[in-house]
DNA sequence: TCCTTCACG
DNA sequence: ACGTACGTGAAGGAA
């Protein structure tokens, strides 16, 4: 979460500081000091997270709108001590000082504040982050507002967001609220069901959903817990409406006012030097030199609370020729730069909830406007959910950045405001001056043909793939994890029986002390800490001792059995199919990644693993069709550099691996033995990465004399590559930057490191990026044209999912043969390059078989 | 959360 | 003398 909102529930902490600290602390006039040293150190942690929004909440004594009175809701507690007392006006001097908003509202407790200042954080786009120690505030969670919960003492926390908190009680936020009904909570008063505790209600939870559903089936629960809970059905539902947070409390501040500064801190040096508190004091952050406040600040946010509001500036709005809209997080709309519009999508605890869809609904009823966004993916999936018809997308802040800068790709508005505006409100109407200087720093780095006719349609092709998602049979993944697990049984026993004791085989630590202590085998390599146990120490290992062949096998099938068997299983949707997500804007040489499940890494390279891809198969009536392009780096490498000996060596046609081999050892090229043709192909590997003889040592196994003897013959063989690797670094280092052929950028500030390892490492990144950034380009270009040409075909195949330079297509059986050939050709036909791209296209009912 | 390991191109 | 191969994501253990 990046530059959140911050707000702390004042009373929680600074009573969990109180009590977390064994030796009493005081300055030296005698004022007890220990609970603010608790509270300070553990905010002064929290600036780290560099909030953009800070405030902290207090109780106010009063009579409060939920309990009828506040003494006699305070009856349950035991009084606060006089210590701690004395040290909250304290507490709320420093904070002013430090230019931390101090909140309180009469009649309402600190969980309020959190809960209303969170929700309108998220109108106005922010992230919030609530630190308490009060679990209350969990039904507060949502994607945008997280709750930090101190554990045991202060500093130990625990951070929850909707999926966090699924895990550990198995339920949603909404239905903290519905276990504390039915379980209570003595310590405030709620009374709940009496004699249900903490499991009775999860379990009545699991089977009924919420709080309604147990009443609707009231009938159902037998016995005494059923009398007990009809009986108290009135008390339940009290403590329903106790234990709900109010989201919209009358909290008279301003987001302007809680603006967070790391400089104002400093303004409560002179207290905390007066109470003595010098380790806080010490932990003050130095006076950094402020960026210059720009003029992109908002000029004004307008917040929407009903759905008629947004009809009528919709209709105000009709003639508008774009619309710019943020959806996450928050919803945002603007139509020009002055004015933006937020709207609260959640529930508050009066008003009906209000759906994303039929805000988009309203903004969309008659709208004729084009679309400015950020991440335009996850809106077109957004407007599929809603049923909203898709609108034009003519700018996406996401991936424009992404091209201006793959280094550092932000993962949200917020920080793209903040990074390329300096402005800590991120509202949509700054994605007008977002579009003006990002487009023109496009032109300007001739990025206009990645970003127009690349990455702006790839983005709709991975939308559509993933909606598509790939069908999975389930039946061929069970039955792999019944053999697997059995498998790993038996390897368990035997290895426990060798090893003569019981351990963790997967442990690293516990496995290197078996290994290396009680079974005296020699250590190959250290790592941080310990000894190294990974495939290549086995590997040197594995005839010396009969316990290690059985471990790296153990290893095997635990990784296949919990990733892939397992994890699979898990991720097939209710439509028996597995949707990844294509991570667009993430790596720093241009390829796309997947993610949640990552389908781009399912085993091939062993028998075993490869079963995994039988699961993966064609949907009914369907065949599906793969294709892959022949050596693309290397034929980019030969293309690139201009090398005549190896363009010469595509065209011949020949194994490249076994012609480098012949060159390398001078041998005739029929007469290349398989370990020569296994090492040149790791010499091949070896010039794509971006030579080194130790590295290609380590990895064939040689002396680093002899990889190095490899590489020197390699480039006498082709002196037009290693004229390549030097201009590349050359002018990698002159423009600060390595480029790929369609003029894909990855800055490369490692290249001016004075550090040798950081240098090197820069050196071999330029060498490789624009190798592998050019085939990314270019199966990006080959999934656009492969898309469109099975649309005007009139094919009702479609791309299902790409591996980095094979694309998968799921068709109906009559149309394979057309499906290949339209890949093959799409694919062979993206450049002219100085070598043929090749692609080969297989069918199969599963992915096993396309190949 | 970080580290280690290992699956893919 | 320096000391690693390029690019990813997921799972499980350690702390």
């Amino acid at each position: 979460m990046e530059h959140p909102f911050i707000v702390i529930d004042g009373n929680s902490l600074m009573y969990r500081a109180f009590f977390a600290l064994q030796t009493p602390m005081s300055s030296r006039d005698g004022t007890p000091t220990g609970a603010l040293y608790g509270f300070l150190g553990m905010l002064l942690k929290l600036v780290d997270r560099e909030p953009s929004h800070m405030a902290v909440a207090f109780d106010v004594h009063g009579p409060t709108f939920r309990h009828l009175k506040y003494d006699e809701y305070k009856a349950g507690r035991r009084p606060t001590p006089d210590d701690l007392r004395t040290q909250m006006p304290i507490l709320k001097d420093i904070l002013r000082e430090m230019g931390i908003a101090v909140v309180e509202c009469p009649s309402y407790e600190a969980d309020d504040i959190l809960g209303t200042l969170s929700r309108r954080a998220e109108r106005a786009g922010l992230n919030a982050l609530l630190v308490t120690g009060d679990r209350d505030a969990l039904q507060l969670t949502t994607d945008h507002t997280h709750v930090l919960l101190t554990k045991k003492g202060i500093t130990d926390t625990v951070e929850y967001d909707p999926e966090t908190l699924k895990e550990a009680y198995g339920l949603t936020p909404d239905h903290m609220k519905d276990l504390k009904a039915l379980m209570g909570d003595s310590s405030d008063n709620i009374p709940g069901v009496p004699g249900v505790g903490e499991k009775t209600a999860l379990k009545l939870l699991e089977s009924y959903g919420d709080l309604n559903g147990v009443y609707a089936h009231q009938d159902e629960i037998k016995g005494k817990l059923g009398e007990r809970v009809r009986e108290n059905e009135a008390s339940a539902r009290l403590s329903y409406w106790l234990g709900t947070i109010e989201t919209a409390a009358p909290v008279e501040i301003s987001l302007q006012d809680c603006l967070f500064s790391k400089e104002k801190l400093s303004g409560a040096r002179d207290t905390l030097e007066r109470l003595g508190l010098r380790s806080i004091l010490s932990r003050l952050p130095e006076s950094e030199e402020k960026k210059p406040e720009t003029k992109a600040a908002p000029r004004e946010i307008v917040e929407l609370t009903t759905l008629k509001q947004v009809k009528e500036i919709a209709l105000a709005h009709e003639r508008a020729s774009t619309l710019a809209l943020i959806i996450s997080p928050g919803f945002s709309f603007a139509y020009d730069e002055e004015t933006s519009y937020s709207v609260l999508l959640g529930e508050t605890l009066f008003d009906e909830p209000v759906t994303r869809k039929e805000l988009m609904e309203a903004l969309f009823h008659g709208a004729r406007q084009d679309v400015l966004t950020f991440d335009k993916k996850a809106l077109l999936h957004a407007w599929q959910e809603d049923g909203i018809e898709a609108r034009p997308i003519l700018f996406d802040a996401m991936i424009a950045d992404y091209l201006l800068n793959s280094n550092h790709p932000v993962d949200s508005f917020a920080a793209l405001c903040y990074e390329r505006l300096n402005s800590k409100t991120p509202t949509a109407g700054l994605l007008f001056p977002l579009r003006e200087r990002m487009e023109r720093e496009l032109n300007d780095n001739g990025m206009r043909f990645l970003y127009d006719e690349v990455e702006m349609p790839l983005s709709d092709v991975l939308f559509h793939m993933e909606s598509e998602g790939f069908a999975l049979d389930r039946a061929v993944l069970s039955q792999l994890h019944e053999s697997f697990s059995k498998r790993q049984a038996e390897l368990t026993e035997r290895i426990y029986e060798l090893a003569g004791e019981r351990f963790n085989i997967l442990s690293t630590k516990q496995l290197g002390t078996v290994l290396f202590e009680k079974l005296g085998l020699p250590p190959q390599k250290k790592i941080k800490s310990g000894y190294s146990t990974d495939s290549d120490t086995l590997e040197a290992l594995k005839d010396r001792h009969p316990i290690v062949p059985l471990i790296m096998d153990y290893r095997f099938v635990a990784k296949v059995d919990a990733t892939f068997v397992e994890g699979l299983l898990k991720s097939i949707g209710t439509d028996g199919r597995v949707h990844t997500s294509f991570k667009q804007c993430v790596t720093a040489t241009g390829r796309i990644s997947s993610a949640e499940p990552n389908l781009q890494n399912i085993p091939v390279r062993t028998a075993e693993g490869r079963e995994i891809r039988k699961a993966f198969v064609a949907s009914p009536g369907n065949v599906l069709v793969g294709a892959d392009y022949s050596q693309i780096e290397l034929r980019l490498l030969a293309h690139i550099s201009g090398d005549e000996n190896l363009i010469d060596a595509f065209n011949s046609g020949a194994d490249i691996h076994r012609r480098t081999a012949a060159e390398v050892f001078h041998t005739p090229f029929e007469e290349v033995t398989k370990e020569q043709r296994s090492a040149a192909k790791a010499v091949n590997f070896g010039i794509v990465y971006g030579i080194s003889d130790f590295g290609l040592a380590q990895n064939l196994g040689i002396p680093v004399k002899t990889a190095g003897s490899y590489i020197r013959r390699y480039f006498e063989r082709y002196p037009g590559v290693q004229a390549y690797m030097k201009n590349t670094v050359a002018a990698a280092k002159e423009l600060g930057y390595a480029e790929t052929i369609y003029g894909r950028r990855r800055p490369m500030p490692e290249l001016k490191s004075g550090n040798y390892n950081t240098r090197s490492f820069g050196e071999r990144v330029a060498m490789n990026m624009p190798i592998q950034g050019s085939a990314a380009d270019i199966i990006k270009i080959a999934m656009v044209r492969v898309e469109r040409a099975l649309r005007e075909a009139g094919l009702k195949g479609r791309l299902v999912l790409q591996i980095h330079d094979e694309l998968i297509v799921d068709a109906p059986a009559d149309e394979a043969k057309a499906v290949a050939d339209l890949m093959e050709s799409c694919m062979e036909n993206v450049a002219q390059l100085k070598v043929k791209l090749i692609a080969e296209a297989a069918r199969g009912n599963s992915w096993f078989d396309t190949k």
